[in-house]
DNA sequence: CAAAAGTTTGGCATATTCTGCCATTCAGAG
DNA sequence: CTCTGAATGGCAGAATATGCCAAACTTTTG
């Protein structure tokens, strides 16, 4: 039903996530139309589920979160019964950010949140490794960000 | 300066990361304070950089995003110019969401966003393998999310 | 080409929220 | 117990959001 996203609209998606809580006064001013318009679009485009919500930004290194792994999971085996398992555990663990199953070299690749190595190594240890589920983790532990962006490119 | 979270700092922080655009009533009510030093609390955490930005989050499948996929990348030397480089390169490329320096098995990891596999394989082709500093690309393509948070665990 | 139907826009009135100020309350030190 | 500093709650004015309606625009139809 909404087809496709006018110029306006993609205007409207790119500022808001720079920005998520811009007033829709300056929005409107920003994308050229008058405040009635805008929100009405925003509005649209919030109920068609483009815009899914609106979150904080928190620095990770100023909440204890300032260490970001990946971890390459194998299974045991790779049945359904398996792998759903493996999601309910996954999403009970707060420092898990993502979780996507792969059909790659390894079966599931999970971004991962700490304080540090230490606490990180005491997560695979405690928590990771002991889901049933669970062969063998490989973590690629990241020296340096380069890029960490919030913005999905909108063609 | 700002010592430590209290308990009150931490609800704020914790309410927020789940909706960005609530307003400053209702979070004083959900928070137990009014009004005044709820928003007063917040202005604070905002200039200490605790919280860092306010972003509506999309619906990557329903603006032309649907593919998340995990890049690693082996580059041909390892010295400061080559990932300054890479670096300056991964940053002009919007697809790009994130990208880490590791020091395990690659060099670096980026996750990558796209519309579908073959948008992906254009990317890797004619952009990501183009950068001179990059000798070899693997990459991990989910099949399915199993977990997708937004909110930093906070002690 | 013209007329009609539907959609989108802009402006206005009202309700809600934000913002800054001040007196009061609370916690801790002396 | 008293003093001091910080945090809180309430209030008034300013800004913003919200809903409604007429006008302008776009598309379809005759």
């Amino acid at each position: 039903m909404p087809g496709t996203l006018d110029p306006i609209d993609r205007h409207i998606l790119r500022v808001l996530q720079r920005d998520g809580r811009i007033s829709n006064v300056d929005l409107a001013r920003e994308v050229g139309l008058s405040p009635s318009p805008c929100l009405r679009r925003v509005r649209l485009l919030e109920e068609a589920g483009i815009i899914d919500r609106y979150v904080a930004v928190l620095d990770p290194a100023k909440v204890g979160a300032g260490l970001t792994v990946f971890a390459r999971v194998w299974f045991k085996t790779q049945d359904a019964e398996v792998t759903l398992r493996f999601g309910e555990a996954v999403r009970r663990f707060p420092e898990v950010m993502e979780c996507y199953l792969t059909t790659g070299e390894c079966d599931a690749v999970l971004r991962i949140v700490t304080t540090d190595l230490h606490s990180y190594w005491r997560f695979q240890a405690d928590h990771l490794t002991r889901i049933p589920s669970v062969l063998s983790v490989k973590t690629d532990v990241p020296m340096e960000t380069l890029k960490r962006s919030y913005e999905l490119p909108l063609r």
